[in-house]
DNA sequence: ATAATAAAAGACCTGCATATCTTTTATTAT
DNA sequence: ATAATAAAAGATATGCAGGTCTTTTATTAT
């Protein structure tokens, strides 16, 4: 549904809004390896986003992205828009050209009541409700360490 | 979310539940130009539904692709599963490895809703429901033609 | 000034979904 | 038997998302 570059974007940019103040900034490197993310590809996600004006970016020593404060009010449906464009959130799920009231697939209904519905969630959300979220412990934007105490994952040997 | 082969696959069945009885069968070619796909991609994909008995093929002379009665109650999931597999209905929207109640990615619960949605639509309806709605007037799986009379597209000249 | 750092930019590679083309096999009608 | 038909099967091509590698440019600290 969303691109894995969509995707990429969308944890870098909250992960950058968690860790970052305009004065400590943090590199392609770092996000990288805490988000398990090819740091070269990443790069250029994160020049795009650059270019948008939804992050900013130091070259050199103690350079690196950060976010400011009004762009961490932006709501992921622009990230979205900007990557991987909002065409899905008006196209047909059995790819007809044209899928309308007028001229419907068989699920037409169905889909619309999905896609309308993720369109509405992206367009409420914003980076920083997600931060506070991380940031309250109910959520999180890095995999899960699978050899930490506690998880199910392991606990049988 | 649907692959184009898996919308392919759909769509084909469909249009063969609806146009063809254990005698009269329907040819690729046929399907391909009726519905605007790829001929020699869509025998690969009428192939693999025939190998899991979801159609029937008949070669030679008078062939082609029909589906039976018990077929037709064959829900949709069914044909997701064989053709792409059901590892969406499963994985993160924003990708994590591990997504769960333990350790939810920031749209976890909000994902969840649109996943679990679509897996019951996908498990409840059949071939046969679609080809209803078709038959009803209610619904298309062939793209609406643009020079139709009455279809707004054009109109404006 | 120089060296070190880090993003930006550009060129290139890879794998897979999608698509095409050709040959083979099964079936039917003559 | 033979020819025609149509799916099955196999080999090959294409396009693009995803990913890597190298060079350039901007910035900072020494």
């Amino acid at each position: 549904m969303l691109s894995k570059s969509c995707i990429y974007a969308l944890r870098s940019i909250v992960f950058i809004a968690h860790h970052t103040t305009t004065e400590f900034k943090i590199g392609i490197k770092e996000i990288a390896r805490e988000l398990e993310l090819p740091a070269h590809y990443l790069g250029k996600i994160l020049q795009q986003l650059t270019k948008h004006s939804i992050i900013q970016s130091v070259k050199g020593p103690n350079g690196g992205f950060s976010i400011d404060e009004k762009s961490q009010k932006i709501k992921l449906i622009t990230i979205i828009g900007v990557i991987d464009g909002l065409d899905f959130f008006n196209s047909c799920g059995f790819g007809l050209k044209e899928c309308s009231k007028e001229h419907p697939c068989p699920l037409h209904d169905n889909f619309k009541i999905y896609r309308d519905g993720l369109l509405d969630l992206f367009s409420s959300k914003s980076i920083l409700d997600m931060v506070s979220k991380i940031e309250d412990g109910n959520a999180f934007i890095q995999n899960a360490n699978l050899y930490e105490t506690g998880k199910k994952s392991i606990k049988k040997y």
